[in-house]
DNA sequence: ACAAAATAGAACTATATTAGTACTATTTTA
DNA sequence: TAAAATAGTACTAATATAGTTCTATTTTGT
């Protein structure tokens, strides 16, 4: 299936967010309720983000997160990449698949690989800067 | 997650030995000796390639079936569509999402609108014939 | 010192999707 | 009429994902 997981999608929410309005940093409670989104859910995504270093944390009172990298240099694919794992558009896109039943007689892999740079070139064209400039008239 | 089906996967290469090497129809059971897959998956996407008007079928003894279209006429991205519906990146980038309770205040659908055709023309230039061509020297 | 506010991490549950299989009906031809 | 094949449907098991909950730790103000 062609489509982000719903987490990566709050992903880009959260960030788009936290790289247009957050100079300072925001609680995951706040921005919950600033984008709309379960706060326990916002939690979890933000563990993610933190993991893959786009944010940084600080706990405590007056604690909370703020965004580490430049927007205009965040592609689509990277995030993508850091949430899910590094793109693969079949099991045997991006490395040989050992556990593919018919890996040493299947001719399709080549092109699957040629195939799956493409997109990852296609996606790295896309900033996370572009996305957030669209929050100034909702939030 | 971006990765297509197992059932796509394996109608790719169906059809890709399909069009190199059948000028004439070849049954089900046939094919999924060819290419290591059991016949019982291998019958459910011959139904799905059917419904999608790839091949044609004819039952009966010395049935099988047959591709229809001309393989440099069919693009990644019409095989990937007919097998798994419209690619939608999001569930927001090809129509509004009604169930999705943000969307009356979530900026980013038209942007992902836009990464969704991205991907659609990335896809579209890839044609099934260049698949094909690679399975010369196993079959 | 203590309470409150916040993140960190792990584990759990329910849901949804997908793969794979099995069964019955129908068609075609020798 | 029997055999070979597709058509259609429905079921089961495995996997993936979303969402939640619980406990521990850190930080700061009073």
């Amino acid at each position: 299936m062609i489509k982000v997981k719903k987490l990566t999608d709050y992903a880009f929410i959260l960030l788009s967010y936290m790289s247009k309005y957050s100079e300072n940093s925001i609680s995951a409670k706040n921005l919950a309720y600033r984008v709309n989104i379960p706060v326990s859910t916002v939690i979890k995504v933000l563990k993610l983000l933190k993991n893959g270093n786009f944010i940084s944390s600080k706990r405590g009172l007056f604690g909370g997160y703020k965004i580490l990298k430049d927007p205009k240099k965040i592609s689509i694919y990277e995030m993508i990449g850091v949430l899910e794992g590094p793109i693969s558009i079949t099991d045997c896109a991006i490395h040989s698949n050992i556990t593919c039943k018919i890996s040493m007689s299947c001719p399709t892999s080549t092109y699957w690989k040629k195939i799956n740079e493409a997109i990852k070139r296609t996606l790295e064209d896309f900033k996370l800067d572009q996305m957030a400039s669209a929050f100034k008239k909702f939030y």
